[in-house]
DNA sequence: CTTTTTGCAATGACCGGTCAGTTCAACTAC
DNA sequence: GTAGTTGAACTGACCGGTCATTGCAAAAAG
């Protein structure tokens, strides 16, 4: 083996470091909230040293917008996939299982992206917000196609997501032994898509 | 006058003090978070004096506990209110109704505490844990009367509140200019109850 | 294969600034 | 007189960010 790619072992033990900072920053910032949390906590449950957590970002404020857009990316390929090929009902319901599925893999991250949601005066709030329209273009763009009205359109989206994340959350943080049957089910009977 | 209640002029003013200062701090807990937010900004925005706030709250979480109190208290009554005398899909449209109408009267105080929701290191989570319970209790207990069993309720009452939170936020912050029919109208075809 | 060099990665003590909370003497409304 | 308010001054803890220094793996030289 070997022959094809990483030849260096510094890129891995660099990429090491990123992903562990990342990893304990995501669950203090879901716990705490990102101002709680100091750069001197986050590198004490990272296991690593204060200065690694500035050599790899460029800020404190860095960090949250790499953990947010990690999560961002990873909710638009999520409402992607279940867009895919889909409409309608068969659609929204899709939403919900991918939803729920990406949620259990990731709780803290989407801890995070919740809280920070509706902040308005924050660095990162920008950034956000196209993040969010992108990941919520397929959703929208199939109730439009069913005769939707742009703004309502928008509205329905939100609320189908934010029942699912909502229910998601409760399970996850209340609940955590439930399984996800249960829980897709119950969200499916309250968008009335059972 | 003076038979039967107010003795002094001054409860009321002190009132109004401790108002303002609530008003005021809500409205940059709900823009900045609780933690971003300084004591001293607070005095400025409420255009009161900083020894005035510890005169009138033990300490910062004081405050905040406070606000969320208001806040909860709003949201069980609200929740109250839709439940008198409904039942089933019924009582889940008002629900959404009412809980707009909340959210319109006090925007800020919702965004704080949908923030809050699901932190799960902060001096005040256990209370907000009592409170939740109380506000869902109506709601719950009705879908349990319909033959829902008790975690699958808990997790319904959960995505339509959440539904009708989120929906309700993101008209409120990013298109305030609609109209509550609409949001309500969008909510309520989301929740399959149009 | 062994030794030397190179430079990326990681470190942690340290600095300047911020903030919650305290104190208090003067002032105001009742 | 007294309950409530003011605002400035102060303290001590904490926090984000910096930087001189060290560690270490790979490349170069022998």
């Amino acid at each position: 083996m070997t022959v094809a790619s990483k030849p260096d072992g510094r890129v891995a033990r660099r990429e090491g470091t990123r992903e562990a900072i990342m990893a304990a920053a995501t669950d203090l910032f879901a716990a705490r909230g990102v101002t709680s949390t100091s750069i001197d906590d986050i590198a004490e449950a990272a296991g690593i040293a204060k200065g690694s957590i500035y050599y790899n970002f460029e800020s404190k404020a860095g960090l949250v917008e790499a953990i947010l857009a990690r999560s961002s990316e990873l909710l638009t390929e999520a409402l992607a996939k279940a867009g895919d090929g889909r409409h309608g009902r068969e659609l929204r319901a899709a939403v919900v299982t991918e939803l729920l599925e990406l949620l259990r893999a990731h709780p803290g991250g989407a801890r995070v992206l919740v809280t920070e949601l509706f902040r308005t005066e924050r660095s990162w709030r920008e950034a956000i917000a196209n993040w969010r329209g992108l990941a919520l273009a397929p959703l929208i763009a199939d109730l439009r196609a069913s005769g939707v009205p742009a703004d309502r359109a928008q509205l329905r989206a939100a609320a189908i997501v934010g029942a699912t994340l909502t229910a998601g959350l409760e399970w996850l943080v209340f609940d955590p032994q439930l399984e996800l049957a249960t829980v897709r089910q119950s969200v499916l009977e309250s968008l009335g898509l059972d």
